[in-house]
DNA sequence: ATTTAGTTTAGAATTATTATAAATTAACAA
DNA sequence: TTGTTAATTTATAATAATTCTAAACTAAAT
């Protein structure tokens, strides 16, 4: 549960001014207990169906753009045509449920560190992502 | 190496008959001494150009899907708009290397096997796979 | 050879995303 | 406050990537 004025700071940082859509944005992404994951679809859909407002198409890519570059929104994209937003933006891996097409965060319990052994010479690692696919038995499997 | 009758079973194994536009394709794709990764705009292009045939975009996609679909090529995404294939079909991980675009196959010698501790109950893993971003130092990091 | 069913193709349709430009609004200085 | 400036919102247009369509073509099987 974030307060408005935690809104504001994080529109702040990233570059953008609070104005009311913006700030319906981040309630729907951050006044919440627990983080998800969503696609743009998802969230437009949600705002012009649970709120009586509409944010246009381009407000919301805009805002949600530029919260993924200043890192407080991460994506996740599972082929080049699903790509989810996580408002987790800890270090932590997925499970992506091919059935139902719904990602799942793992833990630590779940998928231990990753050993990176050597790395690209002269680069530096940015990020280090592990997405462990899965679906049911009876599910064909490539 | 591979010979023209490898390439044909490959098709005759994912559904599709070995016209000339797919034994090109083939050709492009399998007839390496290394595997390498690309887009379907790489492919297009690479085949336009270095062949002077042209194969519409339809019976690239069609051919490329039906493959990734069967197995013989492997799909990773970098982003909602970069998305590339890979004809080394061998359990691997990705570096990606922001600065200049491209995949670089890891090894075991580059990443451990990652361990799964717990799975998602009643689902089976169809696919584990890790992605390591990297970038030059200087670089503006997430 | 003939037939049948699958394939290729250009171009249309669709979908996701980005660009545009006019109307609106936030920020700030007076 | 109020007025000015620059950022923002918005509907719509533009672009890009992918899929669909239907007519012409071709492989496979009589």
């Amino acid at each position: 549960m974030l307060k408005n004025s935690e809104f504001v700071s994080k529109l702040r940082n990233s570059g953008l001014r609070p104005t009311k859509q913006r700030l319906k944005i981040c309630e729907v992404l951050f006044n919440r207990d627990k983080t998800f994951h969503f696609t743009i679809n998802d969230l437009a859909k949600n705002i012009s169906e649970n709120f009586n407002e509409k944010i246009s198409l381009a407000t919301i890519y805009n805002t949600i753009h530029a919260f993924k570059d200043k890192g407080y929104l991460k994506e996740i994209t599972i082929s080049s045509d699903k790509s989810y937003f996580d408002t987790n933006i800890t270090k932590h891996h997925h499970f992506y449920d091919e059935d139902t097409n719904l990602l799942i965060d793992c833990n630590d319990n779940e998928i231990g560190k990753v050993n990176i052994k050597n790395n690209i010479t002269g680069k530096k690692i940015s990020s280090v992502e592990v997405l462990v696919r899965v679906a049911s038995d009876t599910q064909n499997q490539n």
